[in-house]
DNA sequence: CATAGTGTGTACTATATAGTAAACAGTAAA
DNA sequence: TTTACTGTTTACTATATAGTACACACTATG
């Protein structure tokens, strides 16, 4: 799941480059604000995932989810540790809990609790 | 809440002490397998927090929940990131949803959803 | 055929993380 | 007064993280 990272980049990344120039490899890098040789390597996993930051300016540019680009990276963002570090027993426990259950389950839970069903 | 991880140890090990010979600097090093040099540092805030193997082995022996003395050190445990990392979009949403609500809330949602009323 | 742009190979580098090892000074008991 | 502890100081160190800088070979365009 960690060796998928930078193929899965480049895959997203030629796709929009074919139909925008501006996806080109030496492009894409100016705009995160890294250099060509480092996308490079990063993309054929040569190199490991870059930090969180330059993650989630991928996660931008090229229009895909920065929670789902950060898990590929073998990450959690930084906010999401924050807000489980001011109440370590309770988001622990939540965690742990959910662990367990199916995925609708837990998006019934977060529908109802957000639409105020709760 | 960062620089009161080293001193909330001292002092935990401190009240340990005043019962029990086997909590002295060196003693407690030895047992989660640190140098006393390190542990002396580490519990006056001279060094940063140790590893999370260490931080566990810490809680073990003092008797404090590990996900507690993890977040005073600025950590999430490794094994709630792997939850969150194999269903980030689910999570981070369940997260960032569950931010906002009261302690209670949170509480009472986890129990009944571990009770099956659900 | 020059030049602008493509991706890549090679050689480093700065900073953070997570400690070790040995010696030192003080206290308490045998 | 030696022995056995206490905690601390000092000086390093290995590994990981997150990149940079420059040169190279190739392709397409004006």
């Amino acid at each position: 799941m960690d060796i998928m990272f930078g193929p899965f980049i480049r895959e997203k990344r030629e796709q929009k480059r074919a139909s925008d120039p501006r996806f080109s490899l030496r492009r894409l890098a100016a705009a995160i604000g890294v250099q060509p040789s480092y996308l490079s390597k990063v993309e054929r996993g040569e190199t490991a995932p870059p930090s969180e930051a330059k993650i989630i300016r991928l996660a931008e540019e090229l229009g895909e989810d920065p929670d789902v680009l950060l898990a590929m990276a073998g990450k959690v963002s930084s906010d999401l540790q924050a807000v489980i570090r001011k109440k370590p027993k309770l988001f622990a426990d939540l965690i742990r809990t959910m662990k367990e259950m199916p995925d609708h389950a837990i998006l019934k839970l977060v529908r109802e609790v957000r639409d105020g069903n709760w």
